[in-house]
DNA sequence: AGGGTAATATATATAATAAATAGGGAGAAT
DNA sequence: ATTCTCCCTATTTATTATATATATTACCCT
């Protein structure tokens, strides 16, 4: 059970930029050197979260990546299904169908209370929470 | 956050075995049908359960695999180390020495309280647990 | 208007890890 | 002795993570 780099990445930029909120845009690049994480892999990354509207974006000069709302309104569960994402730990629990045995399965209970568990852990927390540690 | 398939079929053989408890031993290929899994990835998986002592094997005809212990005794907290390693869902949280950043990670906390509700998952749940479902 | 800057898009390459397969060897029962 | 089944080592395949390359588009500033 480990997180993907994608996720953890991701978090720990949206992070920078909520340090950042309303101090204007940052630079991929002062990122990517801060965290020392590769740049073009951050751009892959961010794509997602500029779609999904967590974060917008200004090219040029002056530009740079920006949180679309306040780090407060911002909930990490969110982030979890976009970068991650479903919270299930394995496939059979969001497709059944795919399931061949025919007997109840023992095992399927605690997947359940596992993804239970993890979704737990996000929810109700935001981006703001972690800054105020 | 997906469960590797070595603990998922590690523990599905488990399950098995429990179920066959005080029967003698299972044979290796029944539980390889019976569970749609190759006999010779399940090989692999059983060699760090037998080291463990967690289960043993009898050669030649008639033998098979065969739970050490009451399923009661055998708890899934310590299978899931054998098969899927520390709880921690990222390296920093086990190896604090690795990180880099100088100032304090304001995930790292998010991170400790996604390892202990993993570990709390499957704390005081044992392979007989599961069969009373 | 034009030059520089930084995001965008797409494609590809490399590395690491997980998952699965293959073949023969060793011990036990009949 | 033969058959059966676990045991061991090596190899292959698949998947994912990480990183690179190239060219394009939009924006700001002078």
């Amino acid at each position: 059970m480990k997180i993907s780099s994608r996720f953890r990445y991701g978090l720990r930029l949206l992070v920078d930029l909520a340090e950042n909120y309303e101090k204007g845009p940052v630079l991929l690049k002062n990122i990517a050197e801060c965290e020392r994480i590769s740049k073009k892999y951050l751009e892959q990354i961010v794509i997602s979260l500029r779609t999904a509207g967590i974060l917008g974006a200004t090219r040029g000069s002056k530009g740079g990546y920006y949180l679309t709302k306040p780090p407060d309104k911002i909930k990490l569960i969110e982030i979890y299904r976009l970068l991650e994402g479903p919270f299930a730990p394995v496939e059979c629990i969001d497709n059944p169908k795919g399931c061949v045995l025919i007997r109840t399965c023992p095992t399927r209970h605690l997947w359940e209370n596992l993804a239970d568990s993890i979704e737990n852990t996000f929810s109700g927390i935001t981006l703001g929470d972690l800054l105020k540690k």
